[in-house]
RNA sequence: CGGGGCGUGGCGCAGCCCGGUUAGCGCGCCUGCUUUGGGAGCAGGAAGUCGGAGGUUCGAAUCCUCUCGCCCCGACCA
């Protein structure tokens, strides 16, 4: 490519409403424009590495087996309710009528559509397992878009879909596919880390994310010494007990008059917030729960719903608070509750003599002792994690990092095969619910990372294996004719050699052509100029280290194409 | 959805508070000449319904009302 010829608009100015690394240099460097919030055009530069990621990936995917095809982006309401998920997934499943006025889905991930493909067209346990991926544009309506491509409503996605007779097979895919997915990203030279991930509306057992570490990311990860490694929302910890050994007091009730909040009571009867205990009544697929736990920690709804395998649960309106405790929201407890399933984390268990609402206007009691004066069967984890909290592994005190998740792998199960009633028939002649594992990866959102890893004050510095050109010749004052011959035969025989090549001929001073090459980040630089043409030489930069050497004109093209083969991935 | 901010040639911004010639600046773009190893110089030039609608006024980029869009923080969320 002939950068006079090319589309590579570049910015000496930092973009005024981008604030992430990647996002000002996907901007500056011409690799994306926004159209709309949260929704992109990719340029030719842009597109270039997207295809290069793409590649890796499927590389990766076909070397472990998976077969490529290609789902719609729509797909009917009536698929999504057949599983719940067109009212599950909330306002984030974007939702386009058609003339009829008949309602469609821009798919935001395919469990339905795959999953109905293959109800229809397999039928035998001797035709599994097999897993199916698609390279797609997808589609979320995110309630607030940011950090360019990182959060997009628009997005290109890797998604794959795995069917089993049983779930040592899906393990044995699952692994496979975890692996291949450490494959891509090292390829891709990304500093990454697998760890333990909640399920969210995606559903199933296990889950992995894929993390790129990276300051300005959108994830906590909750990490030990041990190896221990999961997502905030899917860490499990030792919640330090503060409290001291004290003799059980009888109950007293107490005037709180208008005091709701934690904050409120603790202050008005002068208590510290972890010796009071939080209650909160939720609905959980539209049975109400009474949650409870120790007043400074907060409640995590993602492993209450999951400990009471319920698809959706939200905070209760106000009625039905009511309802439960008798009382208006602000005052309830868990002390003479019926006919609610009462659910208590375990930093409740050991506390003495707290304070807990009192399910009436105005009331709080205090001196309540759990065990003693309100029962728990069992008590659970539905703590969000906190920041001094213990390993539950080894006991020490866990750290956190900040990453931007890349991926995320789920074994379903069959929670998607029962709902949509996809079966095959085994050896025995029946029928038995596919075994489902699916396994998602943010093309786009990937690209974006690399850059978050890979970039200086001056631009993106692309590892060799996903940068849009391998090779950017620089001809330094392309009107004269030595440069411009030698700098042709250079490109021409690159381009022989198989090399990806950008050839930098605009009639542009030499300030600007160094100061875009550095921007856009090619890793390897030649530069041919009349100087270096007096010694019969040009020379060789590495963006990556800056390290730089003249190289004879006569037999460089073999050279770099040789450093080039070597530093691909 | 709550809070904050911003919409002025392609990009980055000034002007607005305190209304008053043809709305400016830097970069970019076009033409010509010179220049060519780290964002060149000179000369000439094109390009803006000041986000949109309504209002106040002799007069609105500027004041008022409504509206649309964009960004940030939070809530939320594979």
């Amino acid at each position: 490519m002939r950068w006079s010829k090319a589309l590579i608009p570049t910015h000496k100015e930092d973009p005024s409403h981008a604030e992430t690394t990647s996002h000002k240099l996907m901007l500056r460097a011409g690799l994306i424009r926004r159209l709309t919030s949260g929704v992109y055009n990719y340029l030719p530069l842009g597109w270039r590495v997207v295809r290069k990621v793409e590649a890796i990936v499927r590389e990766e995917m076909d070397r472990i087996g998976c077969q490529e095809l290609l789902m719609p982006v729509v797909s009917p309401a009536e698929l999504w309710q057949e599983t719940g998920r067109w009212d599950v997934y909330g306002k984030e499943l974007w939702r386009v009528d058609d003339r009829n006025g008949r309602q469609f889905a821009l798919g935001p991930t395919h469990e339905e559509v795959v999953t109905d493909i293959v109800r229809n067209e397999v039928r035998s346990y001797r035709q599994l397992p097999f897993t199916l991926y698609q390279i797609q544009t997808k589609f979320r309506d995110e309630i607030r878009p940011r950090f360019g491509v990182v959060r997009a409503r628009e997005f290109i996605m890797k998604d794959a879909y795995s069917f089993h007779r049983d779930e040592d097979s899906l393990d044995e895919t699952y692994k496979a596919m975890y692996d291949a997915y450490c494959r891509i990203f090292d390829r891709c030279d990304l500093s990454y880390r697998p760890v333990e991930a909640a399920t969210g509306a995606i559903g199933g057992s296990a889950s992995h994310e894929f993390m790129v570490l990276c300051d300005t990311g959108e994830s906590e990860v909750i990490v030990c010494e041990c190896g221990y490694a999961a997502t905030d929302e899917r860490a499990e910890g030792l919640i330090a007990d503060i409290m001291p050994v004290e003799d059980p007091l009888p109950m007293e009730p107490v005037d709180t008059p208008g005091m709701r909040t934690i904050e409120d009571v603790s202050e008005f009867l002068g208590v510290e917030p972890w010796r009071l205990i939080k209650t909160i009544v939720y609905v959980a697929d539209g049975e109400p729960v009474v949650a409870l736990i120790r007043g400074d920690r907060d409640i995590n709804e993602e492993k209450l719903a999951g400990l009471l395998g319920a698809s959706m649960v939200e905070a209760a309106p106000p009625g039905v608070v009511e309802r439960v405790t008798g009382a208006p929201v602000g005052f309830a407890g868990p002390i003479g509750l019926s006919g609610v399933r009462l659910m208590v984390d375990r930093s409740v268990e050991p506390l003495t003599n707290v304070v807990v609402g009192g399910n009436a206007v105005d009331i709080h009691i205090r001196n309540v002792n759990p065990g003693r004066d309100f029962i728990t069967d069992d008590y659970c984890d539905i703590a969000m994690i906190g920041k001094d909290d213990l390993c539950r592994k080894c006991g020490k005190v866990m750290g956190s990092f900040r990453g931007i998740e890349v991926s995320q792998v789920f074994k379903l199960g069959t929670k998607y095969s029962d709902s949509m009633k996809a079966t095959f028939l085994n050896e025995n002649g029946k029928a038995m619910p596919f075994v489902m594992g699916c396994y998602g990866l943010g093309v786009s959102r990937t690209v974006a990372a690399i850059i978050e890893q890979h970039s200086d004050e001056y631009g993106i510095k692309w590892p060799m294996s996903v940068a849009p050109f391998e090779v950017e010749v620089l001809a330094v004052k392309f009107r004269s004719e030595e440069v411009r011959e030698v700098s042709e035969r250079l490109y021409d025989d690159l381009k022989a050699a198989g090399v990806d090549v950008l050839l930098d001929d605009r009639h542009d001073s030499p300030g600007v052509k160094f100061k875009d090459a550095d921007l856009i980040g090619i890793p390897i630089r030649v530069t041919i100029g009349e100087r270096g043409l007096k010694s019969g030489t040009l020379e060789i930069r590495m963006r990556k280290t800056g390290e730089q050497r003249d190289l004879p004109i006569d037999g460089a093209a073999a050279e770099i194409a040789r450093i080039v083969e070597e530093a691909r991935a």
